[in-house]
DNA sequence: CAGTCCTTGG
């Protein structure tokens, strides 16, 4: 017998001509939407006897095993029940366990009791399935076993069965083997599946963080669809490239490939990043130009690109235009009026979203209280803090933290802060303490200080940005000792910090500058200019702030060294290189420093 | 196989 729905007050449908035939209840399981309609459809197959239709019976498993309203241990009995299953309700009960959260394994179980003679034979809809299960599990050596079956079956030149098996692969970490399958590839060269299995190896090369790796099989492959340059352009600014991902935009146009949709929401992040806001402007027209839909993904994309590249008026303006039903559209606005000091602005805009019936996301009060924080409104920020957890529920993530933490500590609360940061309902990271630590150094509270060190020598031991703030910590304490002592363990363990780097469009091209950096093709006029600014400015008064190089170095020497910052470069490369009155944009990866402020 | 917003520090 087959499980019957066992609801006692179902209104069951008339037992009319419309729905006796196998053909309409076929039809109604096919259509059907909710699970207690499917019972009752359930009820009237065994009823009338049309469950003895395998067409009939395998659409009531597919309905309780992959539909939106599956039911696993249902799923379970009916496939257990029925008389003679055929391959297509074995591989949707395979199907069903791979992706259950519960036990993707057990789909390779019921494949080892489908190998048995008498049974139909795995197809090639059985494989992907199995593949899924195996990497969800990282069951590298079932997997393995598994593909061999699938090459004796004769599935060597199948996309689906390749592709996922590619899956496997990369997700195990196993890129060896995942690159021997197209190396000994049967498929076309320059079919649609070939791109596809290219694409999920430059993808795994990045999940390993080997991205160099994705860039050259990138470069190597032939037959790259849309998909290959979105996604390259996607892994870059994944991994912070920037430059990169845009250079690939870049590249993907001489190529010939047009960009679409996703390649502008993909590349938008990136520019933003780097404070493009000309190449923004032209990804905005090319979208109107070309008939790209503006709808909510792609305008807070660009209401993001507006707000992070300093043209907050423009991302407001986009902003009205677009529809605010999205939370992410109202946080990249909010992010953008906090990124600008507005604060009261920012948290107009959150009442402004309330009003509208928007419930807001975490992310939209990491916006707002960002803002508090930014503009030292420490009881604003702690309202929405209790306004977050007590109103909406959300449960504070380590970032909801870290600007509590923030906002308390620049504003000079270090014990208030200390006193979060211990009593906080998960364990604080090393973000927390270098926050609490580098307000411990600005406010003079070496107590608080003292601890939040220890603290984040523990939590990150080979972080260079930790280590630099340890020793300028220590050098404010006028403690040389420890400060010598911190030196020491970064060069003993090779620990750098990742280098300050400003970026500045010319033109359209993405001109990038590190500390120091004599690189670039005009390296030579860079200086001469820097050095006439200098001079300038000298003449005018201007004397450098060097109170920001901790170094027990004489004068001289700080003067060079702030002098050479990334973001002056970047501005002399932009005097040189444009028009007299025309606006620089200089972006950086790191808070600009306050001589470079000055200057 | 591709897509928007996300704390801190140097």
């Amino acid at each position: 017998m087959l499980p019957l729905a066992s609801s006692p007050t179902l209104t069951l449908p008339s037992l009319s001509s419309s729905c006796s035939s196998s053909s309409s209840t076929l039809l109604d399981l096919r259509n059907c939407k909710s699970f207690n309609y499917f019972r009752q459809l359930h009820a009237i197959a065994i009823k009338t006897g049309q469950i003895t239709d395998p067409l009939v019976a395998a659409e009531v498993l597919r309905f309780t095993a992959i539909s939106s309203g599956r039911d696993l241990s249902y799923a379970l009995q009916i496939f257990d029940e029925m008389p003679e299953p055929n391959i297509f309700s074995w591989n949707t009960i395979i199907r069903a366990f791979s992706e259950s959260d519960e036990a993707p394994l057990d789909a390779v179980r019921i494949y080892i009791r489908l190998l048995h003679n008498d049974l139909p034979k795995p197809n090639r809809y059985s494989y992907p399935s199995l593949f899924k299960a195996c990497a969800r599990n990282s069951a590298i050596k079932e997997g393995r076993q598994i593909h061999c079956h699938a090459m004796k079956l004769g599935f060597f030149k199948d996309g689906f069965v390749l592709t996922n098996l590619a899956r496997l692969y990369t997700l195990c970490g196993r890129m060896d083997d995942a690159r021997k399958l197209v190396t000994r590839s049967f498929l076309q060269p320059g079919s649609e599946a070939n791109a596809v299995l290219h694409n999920i190896l430059i993808d795994g090369y990045c999940g390993l963080g080997m991205i160099s790796n994705a860039r050259q099989l990138f470069d190597e492959m032939n037959c790259k669809s849309v998909i290959s340059w979105n996604g390259m352009i996607s892994r870059y600014t994944e991994v912070g490239l920037f430059k990169e991902a845009v250079d690939v935009f870049y590249v993907m146009q001489v190529d010939g490939v047009s960009p679409n949709y996703v390649t502008l929401v993909g590349v938008l992040p990136a520019i933003s990043r780097l404070g493009a806001l000309g190449l923004g402007k032209l990804v905005h027209a090319y979208a109107a130009k070309n008939e790209i839909e503006v709808d909510d993904v792609l305008g807070s994309a660009l209401v993001d690109m507006y707000g992070k590249c300093g043209s907050i008026e423009e991302a407001i303006h986009l902003f009205e235009a677009l529809p605010k039903e999205n939370p992410v559209t109202w946080s990249a606005l909010i992010g953008g009026l906090a990124l600008h000091g507005q604060a009261h602005d920012a948290i107009h805009y959150f009442h402004m979203m309330e009003q509208a019936g928007v419930i807001p996301s975490d992310v939209v009060f990491l916006g707002v209280l960002n803002a508090c924080s930014h503009a030292g409104l420490v009881d604003e920020g702690k309202v929405y803090f209790n306004r977050m957890v007590t109103i909406y529920g959300l449960k504070p993530r380590i970032e909801h933290y870290g600007c509590m933490v923030d906002m308390l500590s620049r504003a000079g609360f270090l014990e208030e802060a200390e006193e979060l940061v211990n009593n906080m309902s998960m364990k604080p990271d090393d973000v927390i303490y270098k926050a609490l630590l580098s307000a411990c150094r600005i406010h003079d509270k070496p107590e608080v200080g003292v601890r939040a060190a220890k603290h984040l020598l523990q939590l990150a031991p080979a972080a260079g940005d930790c280590h630099v703030l340890l020793s300028n910590f220590y050098a404010s304490l006028g403690d040389w000792e420890a400060v010598a002592e911190v030196r020491l363990r970064m060069k003993k363990l090779d620990i750098r910090k990742n280098p300050g780097c400003s970026w500045i469009a010319v033109d359209g091209r993405i001109n990038e500058f590190f500390v120091e950096d004599y690189s670039h093709p005009r390296t030579r006029e860079i200086h001469l200019m820097l050095e006439e600014m200098a001079g300038k400015l000298n003449e005018e008064g201007y004397v450098s702030d060097t109170t920001g190089v901790l170094l027990k170095i004489d004068e001289e020497e700080k003067d060079s060294m702030v002098l050479y910052h990334s973001e002056k470069i970047a501005v002399a490369f932009g005097l040189i290189s444009t028009k007299p009155g025309m606006p620089l944009r200089v972006i950086k990866n790191l808070r600009v420093c306050g001589d470079c402020h000055e200057f």
